[in-house]
DNA sequence: TTGAAAGCGCTACCAC
DNA sequence: GTGGTAGCGCTTTCAA
């Protein structure tokens, strides 16, 4: 920057002012700072101005994992939302692990972001200490944690569920079996297991037929073997509900291979609305939690919290979901 | 951090020391220093020591989208190979714009990341001189540019396609449509055109047959609605190459809701070898060009560029590909 | 509108 | 194994 001043004949000040938007400089000052800078290839330093400014510009951001997972629209969400911020996100994967979280909220804080979304309200007492120290905005998203760190924007998973076995009741079915995977750490899929259980608890129907299989997320493969384990140990079985679309949607591939009939032999759900679900063939009941808008919210009010508007203020956004019943049931 | 040395007794300069994992520093000392800490809850503050050390421990990472696509797996080869080396990876997406993606290398090398992986060859002349000007290992991934920056980690995707127009004549096949985006930004997928031209050039097949429907990544219902136009214009068509497994897939989902029969009234086949296209039924003929794998081999030819072991060797790293042929075909 | 001085919080370097 | 000093490249603050 130094350079720069000397090339164009004024202090680094003067240029460190005409490199941000705001900088009181005059016009022909200005052009000439910025030919220089252009002759020498000259890059700002924002590790540095971070330094000086105490402001880094980094927004982090935890998800259990982007591949295959609604996850990646709702980091679609956050990022499309800090676009034209000036804010950088930091993506961290936990992998649906607690232990990895923390590591992770851990080296997001040496960088020092302004902000931070999570996923789910599990986190390790470190974590949480760690967090409330910071004493910067957390936001937590996709369920609504008992105690929450500061605010939310989520759903609770096991309502849908719940919602989702009453509106296939009214269809008329009565036997229900449920796919999910085998992992206690994933606490959205697990409230969505509660849901269903609760509400064939409700409905006074039998219980049972639960089939686990994979560790989250599950893939459509692991979809295709559960339904198999679940037509052997309950063969009749009316209709299954899937903790996502895609196990939903190995499902229905596989009794397509086997010629069972869906919706007439059984019917399948999923979870999610993933673009698969609306154009596969017979198309998949679902439940749209609005993933994107979910990143959206969470990175607006983080934004407003971070501005100072709503410092402070702990909020709790909740979001809408709607069952999409389709040819599936 | 002074804070933390006046509590444990000791100078700033070894609280450093023993915050690293390297740093010589007596047992007792170490552990009174993290007691300290703890008790403190003190957390480095990296931008402070990037400043002081010159190294960010960022690297930057560009690619178009993450949502449903191919590189989303390119992007979790990178997370993984840099897990562990103290590495925090910055994501950015370019949307398949070079002025998006010159916008964002611009805020990229501001935070001075110590190495770059675009997606790609095709940049902005300024793009290009930044980089340069920035000194630091660039590995271009997915393609083979004309003229590279630094290294590359890709193949030819022109010649897969041709490679799967090949493999498919000899199937018998004869009259060849293709299904692909229709913007000219997208690079590979022009590549991959260009390889389906030629393949029908070479092999003196019957010309023609190009539908052009959406902009990349093109979607499921996109491939659905192109296969529509495909067969209203040539009904003879007996089978289509699409630009990505997502459009084949939305494309045969149309068929099987039309009742035309895949693969007797007609093939299709995709790229990029989604998990969909393994599972759905039939099963997607198309190519597998471990996008992991990339991801991979770029991050390990990055650390090496930083770890110095191989500065400045521009290096070409030819990745394989395999046509998979399956029940659509 | 511009400049000078001070210092952000840490680590490199060298001394002990 | 430990500490003192200097300084990373910028922005804040205050003065002109």
């Amino acid at each position: 920057m130094a350079d720069v001043a000397r090339l164009a004949g004024v202090s680094t000040m003067t240029v460190s002012r005409a490199l941000k938007k705001d900088g009181h400089v005059s016009r022909e000052t200005r052009k000439r700072i910025l030919e220089a800078v252009d002759e020498l290839g000259y890059v700002l330093d924002q590790s540095a101005g971070s330094l000086s400014s105490r402001k880094t510009g980094f927004v982090a951001a935890l998800v259990p994992s982007l591949n295959n997972s609604n996850f990646s629209e709702t980091a679609r969400g956050i990022t499309e939302t800090l676009e034209g911020t000036g804010l950088q996100l930091l993506l961290g994967y936990t992998d649906y692990s607690p232990d990895k979280e923390e590591q992770l909220i851990q080296s997001m804080l040496q960088r020092r972001p302004e902000g931070i979304i999570l996923t789910g309200g599990a986190h390790t007492l470190s974590a949480r200490r760690m967090l409330v120290n910071s004493a910067i905005p957390v936001i937590e998203t996709w369920e609504i944690p008992e105690e929450p760190i500061d605010s939310v924007v989520g759903f609770s998973n096991s309502a849908v569920m719940r919602d989702m076995v009453k509106a296939l009741a009214a269809k008329g079915y009565r036997k229900f079996g449920y796919i999910g995977g085998t992992s206690t750490r994933d606490t959205r899929g697990n409230m969505r297991k509660i849901g269903f259980l609760n509400a064939i608890k409700e409905l006074d129907l039998e219980p049972g037929r639960l089939i686990s299989f994979g560790v989250p997320p599950i893939s459509i493969e692991q979809g295709a073997q559960a339904i198999v384990s679940m037509l052997e140990r309950w063969p009749d079985t009316e209709a299954v509900l899937c903790v996502s679309d895609l196990s939903a949607f190995g499902a229905l591939m596989e009794c397509q291979r086997r010629n069972i009939r869906v919706p007439e032999d059984i019917a399948i759900a999923g979870f999610g609305d993933y673009e698969i679900s609306a154009f596969c063939h017979p198309r998949i009941s679902t439940v749209n939690v609005g993933c994107h808008d979910i990143g959206r919210l969470a990175a607006e009010k983080l934004l407003r919290e971070i501005a100072g508007d709503e410092a402070g203020n702990d909020e709790l956004i909740l979001t809408p979901y709607k069952v999409l019943l389709r040819e599936s049931t």
